[in-house]
DNA sequence: ACTTCCGATCCTTGA
DNA sequence: TCAAGGATCGGAAGT
């Protein structure tokens, strides 16, 4: 099974979506489509998710005659989180807004209404594709965790150093420092805060934070 | 509405930022900029609201480098609402990188992390400019004079978790577990082979792997 | 982010 | 009961 994405997903969209967008969506394997008038967004990919598609046109045009107001609002009201998914180059169609009216849209959109915005690229199958994802990762989760370390050593001495530089403040040369001065990690474990203190860039700060991820 | 606006507005800066995007900042009449050491994000534009600003380049290579998970998620421990302003065009920096995995990442900002992302073509004006926006959003737009704080640290448990996956042969999922079973990281690095292996997913090739590497 | 790959681990079989 | 097989999981590397 390496497929990530035939994990069943349900898309509910609203009825007036277009047909060619539905039948693309009911292509990919694992997405069933549900049909409802919704009465705000253009679909649901998971609980209290929505998503409003609009194409780069509409999206200056309903910023400069003030629906998208109206619209995000009405869909907060509804949905714990409204994702926007504009279609082509925003840019592109820019030029009949003035600037300014454009970041302050989207400054709003982010900093008050904490819509997210992905922009998408005109074709078919790239709105699909990321509906299909947002689903996935609303129903499903991730799927996986992402390493936080990456990139390990696999040589003894870089590994000990690579392993305490995951240590509150301690970076490449104190975790050095600590190496030299007691040999191997399992000696820096069990010092006292004291004892740490004896090495070069340990204060009392790193100290404390040191032994408080330890345990 | 006469000017777009003198209301005066603070905004922090992390001391690493550019010299001639703060200057840029001063310039812009009422706003007031204050250099200090972040611990995560670039700028703070509002209580609890982080922005970090990227190069749409390194946003791509953040992503596959996996550097941008660590990022987001020291500043979601750190603030409530997180903004990534990203400079210059995506989809022109994106060549390098397996399209369905982009947007899996905006999906994943948007609707895992809820964190926004703002799309600022490249010049040093518009980055001023969406900050200066997103700080009188913040400041004036809802309530007053905010006090600029920032909220919660970050969380000893992923601290430990994130330290233990620098070991060999520890990812996320082992990491996690180790944790579940001995309650701490002294309690890991004080185990015997035989204790660790007690641990799912900890045989003998990775036992012993632990245990070289701790000395 | 996603995918592919590889190795270690675990589980079932069958002697 | 234990050894050998294959299925499975999780980590590492690459796009």
């Amino acid at each position: 099974m390496a497929q990530t994405s035939e994990k069943p997903v349900t898309i509910i969209a609203d009825s007036n979506e277009p047909p060619a967008l539905l039948s693309r969506l009911r292509l990919i394997p694992g997405v069933h489509v549900e049909l409802r008038e919704l009465f705000a967004g253009d679909f649901i990919v998971g609980d209290g998710v929505a998503v409003e598609r609009k194409s780069a046109q509409d999206f200056v045009n309903s910023i400069m005659d003030r629906r998208l107001f109206a619209q995000v609002a009405k869909m907060k009201g509804e949905f714990e989180t409204v994702v926007l998914l504009v279609e082509g180059d925003i840019s592109k169609s820019a030029s009949d807004i003035a600037p300014v009216a454009l970041t302050g849209a989207l400054s709003w959109l982010a900093v008050i209404e904490k819509v997210s915005l992905i922009s998408a690229g005109g074709g078919l199958g790239e709105t699909a594709g990321a509906l299909h994802r947002m689903a996935i990762h609303c129903q499903h989760g991730l799927g996986y965790e992402v390493p936080l370390r990456a990139g390990k050593p696999k040589e003894l001495h870089t590994a000990r150093q690579f392993f305490l530089e995951g240590l509150p403040g301690v970076g490449p040369g104190l975790a050095r420092r600590l190496l030299a001065h007691f040999g191997t990690p399992s000696a820096v474990f069990s010092a006292s805060e004291k004892e740490l203190r004896e090495v070069d860039g340990v204060g009392p700060g790193t100290a404390k934070k040191i032994l408080e991820v330890l345990g």
